[in-house]
DNA sequence: TCTGATTGTTAGCATTGTCTAACTTTATGC
DNA sequence: GCATAAAGTTAGACAATGCTAACAATCAGA
C-alpha cells in the first residue's frame, strides 16, 4: 500500500555509468581507501609523536602522562601501547616507562617534521595559535608529501 | 635480574609539571578530543556528500552506487545507513533508495562547501588535481571554520 | 620500613567499521 | 510471465578504540 513517489530501481538507466564531474569512480574510491589508510595510522602516529616528545623532554614516557597528554583513560593507553609494541613501534615491561623502537623513532621524526610543516604553514597563513595547534593536529595525517612540500614553501616564502 | 639502565618511575620529577613547549597539557588535549570528535563525524559527512551528490546528479542515490564510490562493500553500506538512519539524517525503506532528512541535507551543504574550499586552496597551491582530491578528501573534516575563511581568502586571491 | 597515594594492568563492556557467505528481493530480458 | 541477473539484506566474524570497576605494583614520605 501507500505507493506514494517511491522511486524503483534502475529509474534512469546512466548510459556514462560510474563518473561524476570528470573524473571516474574508481579514483573517487581511491581517495577514500586512502584516507581509510591513513585514519588506520592516525592514532600510532599520535603516540609515537607524543611519546618521542616525553623522552625528549622528561626523559622518559609515562603511560599516566601519554593519557594526561591525550585526554584518554589510562586503561586506554595501556590497550594502545600494546597493539603498538605488537607493531614493532615500541618496546616496554609491565609497570616500566616505553621506549621507541628504531623504527618507531623514525616514524616519530617523520610525524613531527609534517606535524610542524602544516602548523607552521597554518601560522604563516594568519591562524592563531591555538586553532592552529588543532587543526594541525588532525590534517597532519591526511597531508601528502606533494602537499607538505607546497606548504613548507609557502610557509617559508612568506 | 639484570636490571640493566631501566628507568623507574619519578626519576625526573619535573617542577613545572604539565606544560609541554608553552601549551598547558590541558589545551593538547583538548585538541586530541577535537580530533577525536571530528573522526567520529567523517564517516556520516562523507556518506551525506555522496548520498546529495548522487541525487543531484542520478536523481536517486542507491546502495551499490554509494558502496562503488565509497570502495566498500554493500554490506558495509547497509550498515553505516543504518546508523544514518538512527542518527536522523536519512531516511530509507528496505531495498529502496535513499533519501535525506532536512537535516542531512543541511549537512550535506556543508560538507560540500568545506570539500570544495579545501579543494579549490589546495589547486590554488599548485597541488596536482589528483593528489587535491585524495588530500582534501581527509583535510575536510579537520579544517575549523577559520582555517577555513582563510583558505577561501587564499584561494579567491591567488 | 611501613603505609598510603600514585601508577598501571586486567577484565569486561559498547560502539564503529570493515569483511565474507548466504539468503532475499527486485529488475531485466526473452 | 519466467528465469536469470543484479541489488540488497542478514548473520556472523573480527579488530580498533574508547570506557568503568576492580585489582596489582610501585613509589614516596614519615
Ligand atoms: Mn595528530
Ligand atoms: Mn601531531
Ligand atoms: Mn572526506
Ligand atoms: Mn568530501
Amino acid at each position: 500500500m501507500c505507493d506514494t513517489k517511491l522511486m524503483t530501481q534502475r529509474d534512469l538507466a546512466n548510459p556514462t555509468p560510474s563518473v561524476t564531474d570528470g573524473r571516474p569512480a574508481d579514483l573517487r574510491a581511491e581517495a577514500f581507501q586512502g584516507v581509510r589508510d591513513a585514519r588506520s595510522r592516525e592514532l600510532a602516529e599520535d603516540y609515537v609523536e607524543l611519546i618521542a616528545e616525553l623522552i625528549h623532554d622528561h626523559g622518559e614516557a609515562r603511560p599516566v602522562e601519554i593519557a594526561a597528554r591525550l585526554g584518554v583513560r589510562p586503561p586506554t593507553v595501556t590497550k594502545a601501547l600494546d597493539r603498538l609494541a605488537r607493531e614493532g613501534l615500541i618496546t616496554r615491561a609491565k609497570y616500566r616507562s616505553v621506549f621507541l623502537t628504531d623504527e618507531g623513532r623514525a616514524l616519530a621524526r617523520e610525524c613531527r617534521r609534517r606535524h610542524e610543516i602544516v602548523l607552521r604553514f597554518l601560522l604563516s597563513l594568519g591562524l592563531d595559535a591555538e586553532t592552529a595547534e588543532r587543526d594541525a593536529e588532525g590534517i597532519e595525517h591526511h597531508v601528502s608529501e606533494r602537499t607538505l612540500a607546497l606548504f613548507a614553501a609557502y610557509a617559508s616564502k612568506s
